[in-house]
DNA sequence: CTAATAAGTCAATAATACTGACCTATTAGC
DNA sequence: GCTAATAGGTCAGTATTATTGACTTATTAG
């Protein structure tokens, strides 16, 4: 049980970093089974992920979600695309855009690395309790860049993977 | 402001690999300016943080940590002592351990990215506000594996880069 | 018609990580 | 004391993920 004294600033914040670091850690770590067995690492994962919960996004909003140049998602959409994972198809308002999707198997896939990540995440969730968990999506949502905060408020909140079939 | 009905566990979990996703990358981006000016990387950072936080902490004791191999560690290590930013001594009880301490140099450098992720941290558990911060706290200890949750429980608890001076 | 944009591509390189084998020094069990 | 285990270091080779910079094609916008 954590100290309920209030610490100094710093003491937050060393804290924080520790927390973040081990809790990134082990959520990233849950998936990793599947995806070696598979011959597919965490920046597929990223990319599925993403794709999965933006259906038609562009190349670009992908880019600039990952932060990652053009060349290292090349590879990466490439082995997904050509797998047979993510379909790619010409934007309609704009044709030089190919606006990403999931195929069936790809979904599948993504289902699957999913129930891994739940495995992790939804234990925590119930031991924390539902206050905690706001307390936990405020810090979380205060920590990143507000375009990102902008991106996920923008979102569609569907859960594809688990509403659909 | 997210939304207050209690979402479907599924959701939950959806809400939380983006916000994982998304505050990790900006946690770690905010140190990357001087990590890149002094033509160091991410990996030399989590170095020398843990052993910043645990000092005379052994090698296998950081690469249990860290979760990365000997030989990765070989050089981000190599590259720490050989610039000067960690020292290793000889244990005392057991002499085949090389306890691993920051120098002052080290410890100078730490105390800089320390203030870069501050800057990235603080503000925002400020804004959260501290019952918020216990929430985030719950849940990521509750998503890390329980030995890592141990560790955190027995690490000393000094904030050795804001005390010492 | 021209400039900007979306996307793809080539070539070369860097950072981080891995496997597997092997060596030395030291400690611990018998 | 002898032997096995441990802490740490090292060598060689490879994989993944990322980078930069230049260039091409198709399409859109002014």
């Amino acid at each position: 049980m954590p100290d309920s004294r209030v610490p100094t600033p710093d003491r937050i914040v060393r804290i924080a970093q520790d927390l973040l670091f081990f809790a990134y850690r082990d959520f990233t770590d849950a998936a990793d089974v599947l995806l070696q067995a598979l011959g597919l690492g965490r920046a597929h994962h990223r990319a599925l992920h993403f794709v999965g919960r933006n259906p038609g996004m562009t190349v670009s909003a992908l880019l600039g979600i990952l932060r990652i140049t053009k060349q290292s998602l090349a590879r990466v959409l490439g082995d997904l695309v050509e797998r047979g994972y993510v379909a790619q198809v010409k934007g309609g308002a704009d044709r030089r855009q190919r606006l990403l999707t999931l195929t069936e198997t790809g979904a599948d896939l993504e289902r699957r690395l999913f129930a891994l990540q739940k495995n992790c995440l939804a234990p925590a969730f119930a031991q924390a309790g539902p206050d905690a968990f706001a307390g936990f999506q405020a810090v979380m949502r205060a920590i990143m860049d507000p375009a990102a905060r902008a991106l996920l408020d923008a979102a569609p909140p569907g859960d594809e993977t688990s509403d659909v079939r």
